[in-house]
DNA sequence: CTTTCATCTGACCATACGGTCAGGAAAAGA
DNA sequence: TCTTTTCCTGACCGTATGGTCAGATGAAAG
């Protein structure tokens, strides 16, 4: 009987192409949308040739799903620091980090996700019905309780929340326009004073204290 | 001799016609990005035959391109009332106004312009170091001016203006995504409490005094 | 070695796409 | 009315796309 856990060889094979291949639909589902993009032009970017793309995806749709699940799953990831936080200048602020963080390392995939979600979210309505749903609310909830206990001024926590989201990946969907407007890629110095940036508006606009 | 201002029948049926195929298209572009648009889609939304929109417009990026340069026009616009301001106060909360209503009117505009910036601004690159880029120039000259002279708090200027450019587009472009977890799309009052959120914390972000 | 099964791939197919064109219909001018 | 110009459209074309498949290749099991 085969060890489970220890990958055998095949294994190997099977999860080292499936990551080429996803990595290389990320972008180019990024820099062409999901018309746009073509199997084609995916294999070429992953060194394979289009029939064994069809080997591990079945179709396009299901290639574009996998890599839309895959940057969901990140940007959940990114809250737990927000959790463990005793005030929204700790909890807040480091989840303005971790997203500006993402947006700096995935911008690929955070454009997959604006892509799809513009387009009415085909392929993944289901969990932003589920997932996001219970998740916006458990963190809502948690804002409440910090304006419950004086920690911050009394906004809405639903649309701060869509500021944070806006704001953050804003820097990876637009970054070729801020790109553009900077007269170039934003430097370490430049994607540091942005956060900083962001982090202080925010915070000081709804009023945190602790 | 005709007269050129008096719009002759002919005009009239131009005139209408590339208005409708402009609208037609422009919520076919942002439903379905330039690649999964397909000028049948365009002809059949607009009530035409397709042949009838390669007679106005040569191709499909001739008829891609008018739909974007649209929304960014009435961008443009919006910031007349920045420009008129004594102070941030009336300044930038008459601007975040002016673009929330945007976002509201003009949804799929605003897509497409994502769906553009999102993939490298291939056919209005140009404008983005042009136009937008003097325009961006001016506004934050304004912005630093407030700051001088001790409106606001000193605040960078160009992540400002990021922010509320990501922060009202979000309502359109990601538009689906809040209506999905607001339970359905947002009633005019609840327009009213985003709007009034938005400019709250922003404005007491950036310390605006007048 | 033999068998088995996962992996790989060139060649192929049906479809759908952007764009063209010849010629008809309608409006404007003479 | 006759002519000219614009407007309109069905039919068509070359191309590129997503997807299929038979069979080759290579790894593991007996």
């Amino acid at each position: 009987m085969r060890d489970p856990v220890r990958p055998s060889r095949r294994n190997e094979i099977r999860q080292a192409n499936e990551a080429l291949i996803l990595q290389a639909a990320e972008k180019v589902f990024a820099e062409a949308g999901f018309g746009g993009a073509t199997m084609q032009l995916i294999a070429d970017m992953a060194g394979l040739p289009k029939a064994n793309l069809h080997y591990y995806f079945a179709t396009k749709e299901d290639l574009y799903r996998r890599v839309v699940q895959n940057i969901f799953e990140i940007w959940l990831h990114a809250a737990e620091a927000m959790d463990d936080a005793s005030g929204p200048i700790a909890g807040i602020g480091a989840y303005i980090e971790a997203k500006m963080e993402i947006s700096r390392r995935h911008p690929d995939g955070s454009k997959v996700w604006a892509y799809e979600v513009m387009h009415g979210a085909p392929v993944i309505q289901d969990y932003l019905e589920t997932t996001l749903r219970e998740w916006t609310a458990g963190r809502t909830a948690l804002i409440r309780k910090w304006i419950a206990e004086g920690k911050m001024a009394p906004v809405d926590p639903d649309h701060l929340m869509y500021m944070i989201w806006a704001t953050t990946q804003h820097y990876a969907d637009f970054g070729h326009q801020i790109a553009t407007l900077n007269g170039g890629p934003l430097s370490d110095a430049a994607w540091a004073a942005a956060k900083e940036s962001v982090k202080a508006i925010i915070l000081r606009g709804i009023g945190a204290l602790e």
